[in-house]
DNA sequence: TCTTGACCTCAACTTAACTTGAGGAATTAT
DNA sequence: ATAATTCCTCAAGTTAAGTTGAGGTCAAGA
């Protein structure tokens, strides 16, 4: 459907670089939510590319997609989202994003200041304590010390 | 074996909070290569505490396994790593961590600049064209943009 | 009109990073 | 000495995030 104000999934792959599949999976995710014509075929609103970029964005940034689909539930499901939405939004997303490069740095610091001070005594290292289940989400070994799939906390 | 310089795999779960069957598998990935007994159980040194410490702060920045034991093969294999050792190796990772959380900030301020821009124009949205393939690596759709799984390019 | 390219669904495969379990041997504790 | 732990290997299961393919429908251009 050239010219229209709606997009085929194929426009939309070619518009965010996402694979034509990628986007049917975000589908199933709750990540986008096309109407479909009469004989089944997805049509997107342009906003959609917006919400898909974001995706990437925060992909970028190590969420995953049930985290980033959390955090899209804020945006309205029915119209396209106002600057307002976005901004609103984003400002909640935001505090993640400044709290997880805050970590970062935090441990780019205990590293250097500890990483290579021989100390033999683990006890009192920095590093050594810097990896507690406290910071640890999202990689490492997964069913660390009960931390069980079943204990929900999105984002 | 208590009181020995050696740990038992039990023992190193133990100091370092990974499951035992973590530390086999990390084993498998060259991380740690223990001794092996007469009885054929597993020997590390104390300095296995620190390497998997290391593994699970570099796993806390987003870095692959793969990623992580290619820099590792940095330190020496055979005998206990020195000062000096991890010192050379840690000041050769902190570039990497630097420019993840360079790239990490840059996202950051180009997310805040723009997601509330209300661009419709897609053209020239930063935010649009933050996710290039460039950028883009590690995580997101795997097959982007003939970015296959051939394309070994470690760290 | 007809055919080629875009779409559709659904099931199965893939990779990373582990976990779980079965079946058995070696240590440690009582 | 015996029971309870810990350890071993190896195969198979799990989750996330997609990809691939088969079999079939729909639409847009020559």
């Amino acid at each position: 459907m050239k010219g229209t104000d709606t997009l085929s999934i194929g426009e939309l792959a070619e518009r965010t670089g996402l694979a034509v599949s990628a986007i049917r999976f975000y589908e199933t995710k709750g990540l986008v939510a096309p109407v479909r014509t009469e004989s089944g075929q997805r049509r997107f609103m342009r906003a959609d590319i917006r919400r898909l970029s974001f995706v990437l964005v925060a992909q970028e940034f190590g969420f995953s997609i049930s985290e980033i689909a959390a955090q899209m539930e804020k945006l309205p499901d029915n119209r396209a989202p106002t600057k307002a939405d976005w901004t609103r939004m984003s400002r909640d997303f935001r505090k993640h994003l400044d709290a997880k490069i805050e970590g970062l740095v935090a441990l780019r610091d205990k590293l250097d200041g500890c990483i290579g001070c021989g100390c033999l005594s683990m006890k009192k290292c920095q590093l050594y304590n810097a990896g507690d289940a406290a910071n640890r989400h999202g990689r490492g070994p997964r069913y660390l010390m009960g931390d069980r799939p079943d204990a929900s906390d999105e984002l």
